[in-house]
DNA sequence: GAGTCACT
DNA sequence: AACA
């Protein structure tokens, strides 16, 4: 498995997981999603809706409304607790994050084609030495990463389905986002748009 | 004067 | 289509 330094600290892994995994995965997404049904984002304060769908696995999920951004055990409409992460999210975690802890919280986005999300930065957590672990099903997207400070440069890469993604270290707050899907691009999925899983440590490990 | 902007 |  070819893995490229696409910049300091941040490793792109074309093709990951292989496309009889990329199906499986789907398909275990899609009990979770049966469990803890997508919901619809708002901006702090304002209450814009974002343009992607969410939900979560793992004992902590990230949401967003009003109140603002963070983390918290329940789906914010069922008040369920968020369903366990699948093994072999967990497995993926081990052979790429570097870290010695599991991950606490796997945000799941559903992009439609026209689904877009800005420039920003993953700050939400305590435990800033874990890096953050992406992985993409169906779609390909037009990723844009940079520094830690807005303004900065950036660079844009494609990310397929299969492909895992890691930013951690100096990268770990590094500003990204998605420019653009690119819809047909796969027929992973049923209808065009693109999951993206994102696998934090959101807390620091219990000394 | 920034923003998970909004548009060109 | 990518970039700014």
């Amino acid at each position: 498995m070819t893995a490229l330094a696409v910049a300091p600290g941040v490793t792109h892994w074309p093709g990951y997981l292989d496309p009889a995994e990329q199906a499986a995965l789907v398909d275990e997404l899609r009990e979770v999603a049966r469990q803890a049904p997508f919901f619809t984002p708002r901006m702090p304060k304002t209450g814009k809706p974002f343009s992607v769908r969410m939900t979560n696995c793992g004992s902590l999920g990230w949401v967003s409304d009003e109140g603002g951004y963070r983390y918290q055990p329940s789906h914010p409409e069922t008040r369920q607790p968020w369903p366990a992460m699948p093994l072999r999210l967990l497995r993926a975690w081990e052979e790429l994050a570097g870290y010695p802890q599991p991950p606490q919280a796997c945000l799941i986005n559903f992009y439609e084609p026209t689904a877009k999300m800005g420039l920003h930065q993953d700050r939400d957590e305590e435990e800033f030495a874990a890096p953050v672990l992406s992985l993409s099903l169906g779609d390909t997207a037009v990723f844009r990463i940079g520094g830690t400070v807005r303004g900065g440069k950036t660079i844009s890469l494609k990310l397929a389905s299969g492909d895992a993604l890691v930013f951690g270290g100096e990268a770990r707050l590094a500003y990204h986002g998605i420019d653009r899907i690119l819809a047909g691009s796969s027929s992973l999925l049923p209808q065009s748009g693109r999951i993206n899983l994102t696998l934090r440590r959101v807390t620091k490990p219990p000394v």
